[in-house]
DNA sequence: GTGGAGCGATTTTTT
DNA sequence: ATCGCTCCAC
C-alpha cells in the first residue's frame, strides 16, 4: 500500500464508529477485505449498507485510494445511491471513483482502447430503435421471410450471443441452426461490420468489445490489474456470462487471490430471461478457490410472519445455496400474511381498492402501499378501480422518459446537429415531421450515399445540388439542411441550449406536436420542454448525449402521496409497509409461458419472484387469487397458484371469501357465474363512490372549466360535487373523475 | 407518399 | 379486447 487514503490509519483494536452499529455478519462482510468473498445477502438484511461501508472501510483503513476500487452495479439508480451513501459515510463527495454500471464502466474503458476493435474513441452508443433499424438494413438483401423471422427475434439471438461473450467468429455453426434458416451468424457478422463502419456500439458491444480486448491484449489487462486493488460487485446473481467473464479477467491475476467481493442473493435471481445465469453465484466458491462466504440472514425490514411465509415458500426450491431469514428485531411479530380468494378479477380490484381506502382512512400513507403484479396487463383493472374511487396512484415502469417517441426524435435532431454523419439519427427524423420522403426516397438517398461512401446528410446536399430531388421533398429538405447548417454555425456562439431550442422550433418538429390533436400531445410538449431544460445541466451537447445514451432515465417526479402499481420485477430492491400481491393463479403466476416452456428451472424462478414479492412488505402482505379472470377478452376460470399452497399455513390467514364471492357473482349473473354481468358491476362502482367515506374537499374546478386528464384527454367540467367532478371529455365522453386527476388548461 | 384495413401476438427490463 | 405493425389501394 504505497499511498494510503487518508494518510492516517485507523488504529487496530478500537473499531471505528462506522462499524459500530453493525451485526457480526455485516462486520465480517466488511472486514474480510482481502481475498475472494461472497456475501449472500438475503432480502432486507442491509446489503447496500454493507456494500457502501465496505467501500468506505477500504478507503479509511488505507488499503486503497478511491480510484483503485472498481465497484459495479446493474442500474444507474443503484450506482447513484451507492455514490451518495459513500459520500455520506466519508463526509464529503468523492471524485474519480470507478463506480458505475457494467455498461458505463465498459464505455469508459472502451473509449481508451477503442482502436483495438476498429472504433475511434468518439464512438456513439445506439439505442434499441437504432439497433433494429440497422439490423433491418443488414437483413434486407438476404431474402429472409421477416414474417417468420422478425428482426427483433434475430436481434434477440445476436444479443444472446453477445451476452455469452461470443463474437461472430466465436459462434460455432452448430449454434446457428434454428433461427432464420441458419443465417443469423452471417447477419450478426454483417451487423457488427456495419456498426464499426458507423463508429457505433450497441449495449452488448460495450461489454463484448472490452472483454475481447482484455482477452487478446495482455498488456491492457495487466494495466487494469495494476490499477484495481479491490473489486466490488452488486447483485451478482444477475450477472450474465459476458459480465462474469469480464469480472473474472479483471479479478484473476497471476499473483495470489483477487480481492473480489460479490454481493447477491440466489433467491432473488429473476432475470434469466435476459441472460442472467444463477449458476454464476452458485459456482462462486469453485471459481475463486479459498473464497470466504458470509451469509446475511438477519432481516430488519419485515415482520416475523412475513419472513416465515417467504422462507417457507422459497424452501421449495432445490437449486439454492440455502439461507433462512430471521427477524432482526425482537418486536417484529406482526400480522399473518393474508390470502384472499375472490370470484373474479373485478372483485379482486374492488377488494384491493377497499383495503386501500381503509388503510388510507386509518392514516397509513399511500406512498407506503404497493400493488405488485406479475405482468403489465394486470395493472389496468386496478387503475380503473382506483380512478373510480379516487385514490391517487402511479404506474411505475411503463415507458421511461428517454424511451418516449418525442424524446427520441428530439435526441435524434441533436445527434445530427452534433454529428452530421450519424445516419441512424438522420434516418429517424428525415420524415418527422412529414417532409415527403418515403421509403423510396430514402432508398435513393442510401444508394447515393453508399455509392459515394458519404453520410446521408452529405448525400442529401449533393442530390439537392444536382437537382436529383424533386417536388415538395426538395423544398423541405433544403429548408431542413439549411436549418441544421445555421444551427451548427450558431452553436459555439450561442450555446447548445438556445440552439437546440431553435432547431426543434425551426425544423418544424415542435409545430408537429402543437398541431397534433391527440390527448397526449400536450404531455409530449411538456416532455420536450423538460428535455431542453435538462440540456442546461451539461456543458456541451456532446456531454449531454453521452449521458443520455448510458443513463436512460431522469428523476421522475416522485409524487409523494400516491400508491405504486408495478411489476414484481420492477419492485426488486424496494420496500413498502403494505404490499398487495394479486393474481396468484396458475397461468398468471406462475405465468402460462413458464408453465409451458420454462421447465423446473422456470418454475423455480417464478417462485423466487414470489419470494421477492412477499419480502417487499414491512408490515402487511395481502395475496389474492380470483376464480375467474378475463384474459385477452374472454373469461377463463383459474385455480389458485401452487405458491399459495406452498405458504406455510402457520403464517397465513386465509380469508375463505369464496362464499361472498360466489354470492356476489350470483347476484350478478343468475345463470352462469362465470360470465359476470358488466352493467351491474358498473352500477356498483358508482354506488361505491357515493358511499365512500373519503372526505370531500372544496375543488378548484368550477363548472365550465376546461381540464386535461392523463387518460381521457380534454374536457369541460359539467358538475361539481366536493372533489368529484363530472367532465364531458371531447374524446372519451362524460366521466366522473376526482379533481386531483385533472389539471386546468387555458 | 399517405392513410386505412386487416393481421397477429400478448411476461418479466437494463443498459 | 387491444394495440401495433404490415400491406395495399388511392
Amino acid at each position: 500500500m504505497d499511498s494510503p487514503f487518508p494518510p492516517a490509519r485507523v488504529p487496530d483494536g478500537d473499531a471505528p464508529d462506522y462499524l459500530a452499529r453493525l451485526n457480526p455478519e455485516q462486520r465480517a462482510a466488511i472486514e474480510t477485505t482481502d481475498g475472494p468473498l461472497l456475501v449472500l445477502a438475503g432480502a432486507g438484511t442491509g446489503k447496500t449498507r454493507v456494500l457502501t461501508t465496505r467501500f468506505a472501510h477500504i478507503l479509511l483503513s488505507g488499503r486503497a485510494r478511491p480510484n483503485q476500487i472498481l465497484a459495479v452495479t446493474f442500474t444507474n439508480k443503484a450506482a447513484r445511491e451507492m455514490r451518495e451513501r459513500i459520500g455520506a459515510l466519508l463526509g464529503a463527495p468523492v471524485e474519480g471513483l470507478w463506480l458505475g454500471t457494467f455498461h458505463s464502466l465498459c464505455a469508459r474503458m472502451l473509449r481508451r482502447h477503442a482502436e483495438y476493435v476498429g472504433l475511434s474513441s468518439s464512438f456513439t452508443i445506439l439505442d434499441t430503435d437504432d439497433q433494429i433499424r440497422l439490423l433491418k438494413q443488414v437483413i434486407e438483401p438476404r431474402r429472409i421471410d421477416t414474417k417468420r423471422w422478425p428482426p427483433q427475434g434475430i436481434m434477440g439471438v445476436i444479443q444472446r450471443w453477445k451476452d455469452r461473450g461470443l463474437t461472430p467468429q466465436r459462434v460455432s455453426k452448430a449454434e446457428d441452426s434454428d433461427f432464420a434458416d441458419g443465417k443469423c451468424r452471417e447477419i450478426y457478422a454483417d451487423y457488427q461490420k456495419r456498426l464499426i463502419q458507423l463508429n457505433a456500439c450497441d449495449f452488448g458491444d460495450l461489454m463484448l468489445h472490452m472483454t475481447e480486448i482484455m482477452r487478446t491484449h495482455p498488456d491492457v489487462l495487466a494495466q487494469y490489474h495494476r490499477f484495481f486493488r479491490y473489486i466490488l460487485v452488486d447483485e451478482y446473481q444477475d450477472t450474465n456470462t459476458i459480465q462474469y467473464l469480464w469480472l473474472r479477467l479483471l479479478a484473476q491475476r497471476g499473483e495470489g487471490p483477487a480481492n473480489i467481493c460479490c454481493v447477491g442473493d440466489d433467491d432473488q435471481s429473476i432475470y434469466s430471461w435476459r441472460g442472467a445465469e444463477v449458476e454464476n453465484i452458485l459456482r462462486f466458491e469453485r471459481d475463486f478457490p479459498g473464497a470466504h462466504v458470509v451469509r446475511l440472514e438477519r432481516n430488519y425490514r419485515s415482520t416475523r410472519q412475513i419472513l416465515g411465509a417467504a422462507s417457507g415458500l422459497i424452501a421449495h426450491n432445490e437449486e439454492r445455496l440455502g439461507k433462512t431469514l430471521h427477524p432482526g428485531r425482537e418486536d417484529a411479530e406482526g400480522e399473518k400474511v393474508r390470502v384472499i380468494s375472490v370470484w373474479d378479477s373485478d372483485d379482486e380490484a374492488r377488494m384491493v381498492g377497499e383495503e386501500l381506502e381503509r388503510l388510507h382512512n386509518d392514516g397509513h400513507p399511500l406512498s407506503e402501499c404497493a400493488i405488485l403484479v406479475r405482468a403489465g396487463f394486470q395493472t389496468r383493472a386496478f387503475e380503473e378501480r382506483l380512478i373510480t374511487i379516487g385514490l391517487p396512484y402511479r404506474v411505475v415502469g411503463g415507458l421511461r422518459f428517454y424511451e418516449r417517441a418525442e424524446i427520441r426524435d428530439a435526441l435524434a435532431y441533436m445527434r445530427v446537429l452534433s454529428q452530421p454523419s450519424d445516419d441512424l439519427a438522420f434516418e429517424r427524423i428525415i420524415n418527422v415531421p412529414r417532409r415527403g420522403i418515403g421509403n423510396t426516397g430514402l432508398q435513393k438517398l442510401h444508394l447515393h450515399a453508399r455509392a459515394r461512401d458519404i453520410p446521408l446528410t452529405a448525400a442529401v446536399l449533393e442530390m439537392l445540388a444536382a437537382g436529383q430531388i424533386k417536388g415538395r421533398a426538395r423544398e423541405h429538405l433544403a429548408a431542413l439542411m439549411k436549418c441544421f447548417g445555421q444551427c451548427r454555425e450558431d452553436l459555439p456562439r450561442e450555446g447548445h441550449v438556445v440552439v437546440v431550442e431553435r432547431l426543434l422550433e425551426e425544423s418544424g418538429y415542435l409545430d408537429m406536436w402543437k398541431a397534433d390533436k391527440s390527448p397526449d400531445a400536450p404531455g409530449r410538449l411538456d416532455n420536450l420542454k423538460e428535455l431542453v431544460r435538462a440540456l442546461a445541466d451539461f456543458e456541451s451537447l456532446g456531454g449531454f448525449l453521452e449521458h443520455v445514451a448510458l443513463v436512460m432515465e431522469t428523476e421522475e417526479n416522485a409524487g409523494n402521496e400516491r400508491l405504486s402499481i408495478m411489476t414484481l420485477h420492477g419492485a426488486k430492491g424496494l420496500e413498502f409497509d403494505t404490499v398487495f400481491l394479486p393474481g396468484w393463479e396458475e397461468g398468471v403466476f406462475p405465468s402460462q409461458r413458464t408453465l409451458d416452456e420454462g421447465g423446473a428451472k422456470g418454475l423455480e424462478e417464478e417462485r423466487r419472484l414470489a419470494y421477492v414479492g412477499i419480502t417487499r412488505a414491512r408490515l402487511r402482505a395481502i395475496i389474492s387469487h380470483a376464480a375467474n379472470r378475463r384474459i385477452y377478452g374472454n373469461w377463463q376460470s383459474a385455480i389458485p397458484s401452487r405458491f399459495v399452497e406452498e405458504l406455510p399455513p402457520e403464517y397465513v390467514h386465509a380469508t375463505g371469501d369464496a362464499t361472498r364471492a360466489r354470492h356476489n357473482a350470483a347476484m350478478r349473473s343468475p345463470v352462469f357465474g362465470a360470465t359476470p354481468f358488466p352493467v351491474v358491476a358498473r352500477r356498483r362502482a358508482v354506488v361505491d363512490v357515493t358511499t365512500s367515506d373519503t372526505p370531500a374537499r372544496k375543488t378548484a374546478f368550477p363548472i365550465g372549466t376546461r381540464v386535461f386528464h392523463q387518460k381521457f384527454g380534454y374536457g369541460t367540467v359539467t358538475s361539481v360535487e366536493g372533489n368529484r367532478l363530472e367532465v364531458a371529455f371531447e374524446k372519451a365522453g362524460p366521466k366522473r373523475v376526482i379533481d386531483t386527476f385533472v389539471e386546468q388548461v387555458s
